[in-house]
DNA sequence: GCCAAAATCACCCAAAAGTGTGACGACATT
DNA sequence: AATGTCGTCACACTTTTGGGTGATTTTGGC
């Protein structure tokens, strides 16, 4: 802001010693006036122009746009309701196996434990969901925000 | 624009009448020459910025700010898709209630039809979704596009 | 080291789900 | 009239799932 001040004074100085330089050559001119206001007229436009452009050059609108994000970018399973309700890591464990559509015979296979123990880890997350099928349990899961 | 080029060659007009009968008053005075630049300058430069002002009122800058929003709430099931698999209306309809938890029995009651028509139905779909449990045609359906 | 929670596994039984085949009527297309 | 799709249903059979009970081992905290 001192600087557009400065650049102001000087600029209106400059002009000024122009001018009067000028106004010894064309002192007997007819219209001096008239060019001597003109071009005076014509710099500062010019400088109010460029004045107004710096103040106003910060002007920003901002447009709120939504946009569609595919919720399982942010998704985090909710730790805290998986606890209120009970649900212990390897029953959820279990629970997200089963929501990938895997049978309890493959979810034994790939947590090398036995079909059994499947059974009752899929059969206590039932219980504590309140689910009475796996795919009830998915759903639920899902309303509860432990699944996406 | 037009107006504003009248507008500035009246200002300009004015101002000239203005210094010029200035003159007559101040003719003596020893900086008239000052006092004249002076006010040519203060007064073109707010109109400078005036019309700096008036150019770029409406320059601007959209910032766009994204904003999440659960994709549940726009969803619409993907009709090409299911078509594209030859998922028929009917198939699909089971295909919705079994990924809402619903058991074979619960879905027939609720269609008016026999259990045995609700496990074709369900057979079927599984078959051209590539699934061989219920808990993983619903995955593969929502992998599709089909649910939500 | 003790205790409680968690994880593991087995067995039996019942219910639910899934497979395969066949059939019938309605409806649209050809 | 013939064909094809869709929706409906039945029956027999296999597989999967779920419930209940009981037991052992592992683990983490006190």
């Amino acid at each position: 802001m001192k600087r557009h001040v400065l650049l102001y004074g000087l600029v209106g100085g400059i002009l000024i010693a122009v001018l009067k330089w000028t106004e010894y050559r064309f002192l007997v001119i007819e219209h001096s006036l008239e060019i001597y206001g003109g071009l005076t007229a014509v710099t500062f436009t010019v400088l109010g122009i460029w004045f107004g452009l710096k103040l106003t050059a910060t002007k920003e609108r901002v447009v709120v746009k939504e946009v569609l994000v595919p919720a399982s970018e942010t998704f985090a399973p909710d730790q805290r309701k998986r606890e209120k309700l009970g649900i212990t890591p390897r029953e959820f464990e279990i629970l997200e196996l089963i929501a990938q559509g895997m049978s309890n015979r493959e979810i034994a296979g790939k947590l090398y434990v036995s079909e059994n123990t499947v059974k009752t880890h899929s059969s206590r997350v039932f219980d504590k969901l309140g689910a009475k099928r796996r795919t009830q349990a998915v759903q639920l899961g899902k309303e509860f925000g432990l699944l996406p």
